[in-house]
DNA sequence: GCAAAAGTGTTACGTCTACACCCATGC
DNA sequence: GCATGGGTGTAGACGTAACACTTTTGC
């Protein structure tokens, strides 16, 4: 690429990636041992140095799927990290991403062949650096969003009941919702499609499959909204 | 400083300055004419390289300061704007962070002497690179977040009247507000000191001047609030 | 038949919205 | 005395919160 610039000084700069995985009821945290040679060893979140011909978010996509073979996963950018002294191996700012997945979804043992683990998130190990300021950072995030978006839109994107959708609320904000009022707040948003079809996974009743109305969801959202669940 | 890491590339970082003004009733921003030899006095958000011994914030105040003699300006992180093609001048990334000030409480002849000037936001200028996408994105987080918090504790630390902060509201959406209703919704907060002394610069009457509560805001902050001054 | 989770309605309460007139003052 | 912006109250609509029982099914 061209270089009209003479001054400045050019500075690394990584990507970390905050992967909350919702399994079986439980939020968890995905980790890995790093590889490069600084702190070699140590637990840490997945991220790489930017390449020249990527942005932010690719080179978080590309670094994710390299170390725990998982692809297509929408990360939105939580806050990047700049002070001096922040990574003692070199000056090198870090443009965190976050996101939630549906472990279910995934490979569980492709994950660990690559090498990356996943934690309780109330049991969570020290991390390098200030990962784990970032991973504080990013629950709050979570929290706020799911206030006023209804989260799982964008993040699970799969079918889904709508007591596995309470669950992660609950788990999200460590706190137990009135499943009459989440149900009827829920659906008066008129945003989920029912299905018509149950999910016994988890009852032997079984509860009725929902999937987002993701073109609604989009309009509305350009108009700005309030979907807060509870207050 | 150490460097500890032998692969990766590194490259420009920069910080863009999106200071929104608000001045008689009218929401204007800082715009200069870029002084680097790319694209030279062309329409620029105030930004700048940052320096290996500076955060994004230093970096963006040490700027505001040199092109406008602005200090102690509190910004707020917007985005990282880091796509490969973003600038034409070189592989460069830009952390954005935008201010809303109340342009009295400021020396305007200082900002022009050093080369700034203030442009209306229904009448902006065109400007270089993707600082218009990021103008676009500040405002709309401006809006957004005038619907949660309550902004002008921030952004607008010196005393005011609440016809004057409802004004602000109404700049920022762009829409006319219920007098009656936005002033029992702001009351009802309990987060305004009433300071027994008048404002007599808008109106032959007076309107009361307030200051806001700032420990008990930062209290209730923590907790996570809604505080949305209309829907 | 019983354990376990899914599903369902109503009422009380608080908050938001819409709406119109008097007040204080400088000129 | 009048024009200008500041300040005030209320009723109806709406949304939220609190609350307990029935349904379905696999075992």
């Amino acid at each position: 690429m061209t270089n009209r610039y003479d001054n400045g000084e050019k500075i690394y700069v990584a990507v970390d990636c905050i992967i909350f995985g919702f399994d079986e009821g439980v939020l968890k945290l995905l980790v890995f041992k790093r590889l490069v040679n600084y702190l070699k060893d140590e637990l840490s979140l997945i991220g790489s140095f930017i390449k020249p011909d990527e942005n932010a978010n690719e080179a978080a996509r590309r670094v994710l799927k390299e170390i725990t073979g998982l692809e297509n996963i929408f990360m939105e950018e939580l806050k990047t990290y700049t002070d001096v002294d922040r990574d003692s191996g070199a000056r090198c700012i870090s443009i965190a991403q976050y996101s939630l997945i549906r472990l279910e979804d995934y490979d569980k043992q492709l994950v660990k062949k690559h090498g990356a683990q996943w934690f309780e998130i109330n049991d969570l190990p020290k991390l390098v650096l200030d990962h784990d300021v970032m991973v504080q950072d990013a629950l709050t995030r979570l929290r706020n969003k799911s206030k006023f978006y209804p989260i799982g839109i964008e993040l699970l994107p799969k079918q889904f009941t709508i007591p596995q959708l309470q669950n992660l609320y609950e788990v999200i904000h460590q706190k137990k919702l009135d499943s009459r009022n989440f149900r009827k707040k829920l659906l008066s948003l008129n945003l989920l499609i029912a299905l018509n079809k149950k999910d016994k996974s988890s009852s032997k009743k079984g509860a009725f499959l929902y999937k987002f109305d993701y073109k609604k969801y989009k309009k509305l959202e350009e108009n700005g909204f309030n979907f807060s669940l509870f207050k």
